[in-house]
DNA sequence: CAAGTAGCTTGCACTCAGTGCAATAATCAA
DNA sequence: TTGATTATTGCACTGAGTGCAAGCTACTTG
C-alpha cells in the first residue's frame, strides 16, 4: 500500500482537485455518520458509500477510520512550534510557548475544536490516539524551542516547558467541553498558565527537601 | 461476553489459583513473543497456543492483545494516590506529588519498566493507549488530590499539579531507556521537579503580561 | 492530437481481531 | 453426591486492513 499523508506538489491540476474534493467526501461523510451513530457503530462501508467511493479507495485516502478525526487536528503542533521559533529574544521559554499556544488557540473555532473534542471522547481508541498526538506535538514544540535555545542549563528544563504548555491546552480544551463553561479558550488557557505558575512557585520554598511520607 | 479486570473475592480455592495461574501463562507467552517477533507480528493464535489455551479463551483474560502489556502498569495511579491521601497537614499539592511519585517509583524495579517501556513503543497502537493511561492516572491523582485538598483556591490548581507528576514520570521513564543514562529513576524525577520550578518560577516575574507574536 | 506514462479506482481474496452463542467440563457449596 | 457456578472451547460471524492485478483517468511529450 502507497503512504497517504503527502499532499502533494502540483497543488493545481483536475487530479490535485478531484483528490481533495474526495477526501474532503470523506471527511464530510465519516463526521456526519460519526455524529449521527457513534464512531465504533459506523462501518468503513457506511463511510466508503456515503462519500460516494469503494471500501477499498478509502484506504488510499486514510489509514484507518479513525484518522478522519485525528487529521482534523493534525498541524496545531507546527503553528505553534513556527510562533516559538520567531520568538523575541526577550522572551523566557515559558512566556515564549504561553504566546505562541495563546496566539494560535485564538486562531482555533472553538465550536469546531469542542465539538470534535466531544465526538473523540466517545471512543476509547480514538481517545487514546488523541493523547499520543498530543505528545507528538509536545515533541514539535520541544524540537522548536530547542532551536531557539540552544544548550539550555538543563537537560529536561525545555522538553517540561513543551509539556505544560500542551497540557495547558489538553486541559483548556477539556473545561470548554464541559457544560456551563463560559469562559473563552484563551481565557482558560491564560488562566491554566497562571495557575501552573502560582502553584509550582509557591512550592518552590521546601522542595529541596522532598517529604517522602509512607 | 463477561468483562475481565475483576479479580474476584475468593483468592484461595483451586478455581481462582488456577485462573490467576493461567493469566500469568498468557502475560508470559505474550511477552516472550512479543519480544522474539514484535507486538504486530505476534498474533492471538500464537500466544494462545503458546499459553496452552484455545484462542477463545484468550478473551477471557484479556480485552486484547495489547492488554497484556497495559496491565503491566496498572495500579501505578492508584498506589500514588494512596500516598497522596496520607500526605501531613503541612504538605503543599506539589510536594505532596512528588513525595508520593518518588516513593511509589523507588519500588519499581527499573529493569522492568525500561523493557516494557522500550517493548511498547515499538507499536503505534499500544504506545497511544499507554498515553491514555497516563491520563488516567493523571484522574487518579487528581482525585486523590481533591480528597486531600478540598475547595482549592483555583479551580484547575489541583489538575494541574496532577499532570505535572505524571508528566514527571512520562519524562524520566523515557530518560531512563535513554542510551548511556545512567542515573536512576528517582534521581530523574528529582531532576524534573526541579527543573520544572525553576523554570516556572523564572517566568513569573512577567507571565501576566504574556507577549503575543505573530 | 496521439500515444505513452503515471497515478487513481476498484474488485477479489486473504489474514487477523474480536464477539455472541451454545455445548461441555471443571470446581464449588450443601 | 448433587445441583449450581464458572471456565473452556468450537463455530460462525462481522469488520478492519492489506496485497495484487486489472482497468480507468489525467498528465505529458512529441
Amino acid at each position: 500500500m502507497t503512504v497517504p499523508e503527502k499532499e502533494a506538489q502540483p497543488l493545481s491540476g483536475l487530479r490535485e482537485r478531484k483528490r481533495q474534493e474526495t477526501r474532503r467526501r470523506i471527511t464530510d461523510a465519516g463526521i456526519c455518520l460519526f455524529v449521527d451513530k457513534g464512531i465504533d457503530a459506523t462501518t468503513l462501508d457506511e463511510i466508503a458509500a456515503m462519500a460516494g467511493i469503494s471500501r477499498r479507495t478509502f484506504f488510499h485516502y486514510f489509514r484507518s477510520k479513525d484518522d478522519i478525526l485525528l487529521s482534523l487536528q493534525q498541524g496545531m503542533g507546527e503553528m505553534i512550534a513556527e510562533r516559538i521559533r520567531q520568538a523575541g529574544d526577550a522572551a523566557l521559554p515559558l512566556d515564549a510557548v504561553r504566546g505562541a499556544v495563546i496566539a494560535t488557540c485564538a486562531e482555533i473555532p472553538a465550536d469546531d475544536m469542542v465539538a470534535i473534542d466531544r465526538l473523540m471522547r466517545s471512543s476509547p481508541a480514538v481517545q487514546a490516539r488523541k493523547q499520543a498526538s498530543y505528545v507528538e506535538h509536545e515533541r514539535t514544540l520541544d524540537a522548536a524551542l530547542r532551536e531557539r535555545w540552544p544548550d539550555p542549563p538543563r537537560a529536561m528544563a525545555l522538553r517540561l516547558v513543551a509539556m505544560v504548555a500542551i497540557g495547558a491546552i489538553r486541559l483548556a480544551t477539556e473545561a470548554l467541553g464541559m457544560e456551563g463553561e463560559r469562559r473563552t479558550l484563551v481565557e482558560l488557557l491564560e488562566n491554566a498558565f497562571d495557575t501552573l505558575t502560582d502553584e509550582v512557585s509557591g512550592a518552590k520554598a521546601d522542595n529541596r527537601t522532598a517529604p517522602v511520607q509512607g
